[in-house]
RNA sequence: GCUCUGGUGGUGUAGUCCGGCCAAUCAUCUUGCCCUCUCACGGCAAGGACCAGGGUUCAAAUCCCUGCCGGAGCACCA
């Protein structure tokens, strides 16, 4: 008895077992660890990506696995921009809303949108707040003077400051009286505390250029991110925080604030950061910016670019990332994400509503070869009919007209062997044309004769197929025009693939679309 | 240098808190077979791991010590 029947035979016997097998699965299924002290309905999370570029795909674990948690405890998914530094991670004004898409995408919606760079007004009351609380002072130290003093454990002589100047100045920051670089608010923590990363932290800095965004462009007092951060999560109800180790010291720095405030810090959780295999390229949104303005990759979107955007071009569904991405835990050590491992979560995905075609590939190494089918033993049919779907037959056939065809070269067997073309028939390989043969299928299960796929050499459409690796050109059947854009289609024996434009215009990318093309398709996986 | 933090098959993960039922789970992966007019889907089978060394114990992936290796912070970046 295979796993299936034992099912059955047990739903017929005793189904309230059956039932608690079926509900323990479902509990296996979740990798997911359970979120500390969370009670359903009370469970607020953010995500606070810096808009300072779309997202690459480790990015997609953030809302993965919030939008997951969310579900699990009918809580709440913030995403709010970090953008508190017009300079050196200046926003940049599309992300915002390309992120919001991107995380549409993968199939979840924030609750609430929140930009930083709104609230500085928020931060500033909570900046003069903590100056009567006595938690901060102002400081004109330069960063190599403070540092090297704090190193040693050492305070330096603005800490003591009456709080009548620290006041006054924290003003004029506010107005905008000093230059970067000249003035700095710090809490007061430990100044010589263990862990030299906590002690009397930067909250606010002068910066001289304005922010991107025209609401928020006068400012130049910009908090820092443990400042910002720290305030608006108590202010907007944060319970739990998700956040990568390189943030391991935030909940540390941003306590002192909360105890100078009386708050309850949230919950916290640190994974480790996320690479991927498959790509050449660095999972960083600077350096994939440098690529594309260097015109080494064409886009966001380019299916060679680890981005959220070219894995969608792609016709890889989000879920199938969001699986992914819940599916490698919460550990803090850094992981390594398996792309086949996403592309194996997309299979099961696209499999069934993907319609099957044929497309000969025309490669450097293997280049399409154009043959005439001939009568040999019997007349040869005009044309071949190979199912839409193998598991749908009621999707009907398409229609191949066959006379002058294409092969791979590397399908086309040796003189004199036979070859079973797909949804055809069997042909003998002599000289230069394909000899047809009366064969039943016979011979394919015994396994004398591959099959392979082709395409006519006149109908066929010129198709670029753009692929991690590059682009291949080659031809497609004539019948995939009638299928529409966007569709997910599997090209056998080569993999899955969106359709993405027909007659596309062409560009000026080297080895690009030319204009001459019919179909552009962007391969997804095997 | 100081301070955090982690190390289970190729990859990810369960188990580690509360030692035994762990000769270690599940998925992916690789290989073989079956199915099949696809190298897809499906089915079956196999492969492959507790960082190392000590200690405690009747018993250690799990507790303790040491070592090794890794990641992160010590920014007027996020």
């Amino acid at each position: 008895m295979n796993e299936t029947e034992r099912r059955e035979r047990l739903g017929e016997l005793a189904p309230e077992r059956l039932a608690e097998l079926e509900a323990d699965d479902e509990e296996d299924e979740r990798v997911l660890p359970d979120l500390p002290n969370a009670e359903a309905g009370e469970v607020v999370m953010r995500a606070a990506p810096n808009p300072n570029g779309p997202w690459h795909i480790g990015h997609a674990r953030m809302p993965a696995v919030i939008g997951t948690y969310k579900e699990r405890y009918d809580g709440e998914f913030i995403c709010r921009f970090d953008d508190t530094d017009p300079e050196t991670k200046r926003p940049d004004l599309d992300a915002y809303d390309a992120i919001l898409s991107d995380i549409e995408y993968l199939g979840f919606e924030a609750d609430r949108v929140l930009r930083a760079s709104d609230r500085l007004e928020t931060y500033y009351e909570h900046a003069r707040e903590l100056i009567e609380h006595g938690g901060a002072y102002t400081c004109s130290c330069s960063g190599e003077a403070f540092s090297a003093l704090k190193n040693d454990g050492e305070a330096c002589p603005h800490r003591e400051k009456d709080e009548e100047i620290i006041r006054e100045e924290f003003e004029a920051m506010v107005d905008g009286e000093y230059a970067a670089g000249e003035m700095v608010l710090r809490v007061r923590t430990d100044i010589d505390h263990k862990n030299p990363a906590l002690r009397d932290w930067v909250a606010f800095r002068m910066i001289d250029t304005p922010h991107p965004r025209e609401a928020a462009a006068d400012y130049r007092c910009w908090p820092m991110l443990d400042f910002q951060s720290g305030v608006d999560d108590h202010l907007t109800g944060v319970t739990h925080i998700i956040r990568g180790i390189d943030l391991q010291d935030s909940a540390k720095r941003q306590r002192f604030v909360y105890d100078y405030f009386g708050w309850e810090y949230p919950e916290v959780l640190h994974w480790g950061h996320v690479q991927l295999d498959e790509y050449g390229v660095s999972l960083s949104t600077s350096t994939i910016k440098e690529l594309i303005e260097a015109g080494e990759l064409t886009g966001w979107d380019d299916p060679r670019a680890p981005t959220i955007r070219s894995v969608r071009r792609r016709g890889i569904r989000g879920e199938a990332l969001v699986e992914s991405m819940t599916d490698l835990g919460m550990s803090t050590s850094d992981v390594d994400l398996a792309m086949s491992s996403v592309y194996a979560n997309n299979r099961d995905l696209v499999d069934d509503e993907a319609d099957r075609f044929f497309l000969v590939r025309d490669r450097a190494d293997d280049p399409a070869v154009e043959l005439s089918v001939v009568d040999g033993d019997a007349p040869a049919p005009a044309a071949g009919r190979p199912a839409r779907h193998p598991e749908h037959p009621d999707r009907g056939d398409r229609t191949i007209p066959a006379g002058r065809v294409r092969l791979e070269s590397s399908d086309l067997p040796p003189t004199g062997e036979r070859v079973w073309l797909k949804g055809y028939g069997c042909v003998r390989h002599a000289d230069d044309e394909l000899v047809y043969v009366d064969a039943d299928i016979d011979v394919v299960r015994d396994g004398d004769v591959d099959v392979v796929h082709w395409v006519p050499a006149a109908e066929s459409l010129g198709t670029l197929l753009r692929t991690v690796e590059g682009d291949v050109r080659g031809y497609a059947e004539p019948e995939i025009a009638d299928a529409e854009t966007d569709a997910v289609v599997q090209f056998e024996r080569i993999g899955f693939a969106r359709l993405d434009s027909f007659d596309p215009a062409g560009t000026d990318e080297p080895d690009g679309p030319t204009g001459e093309e019919d179909l552009i398709a962007y391969f997804a996986h095997p």
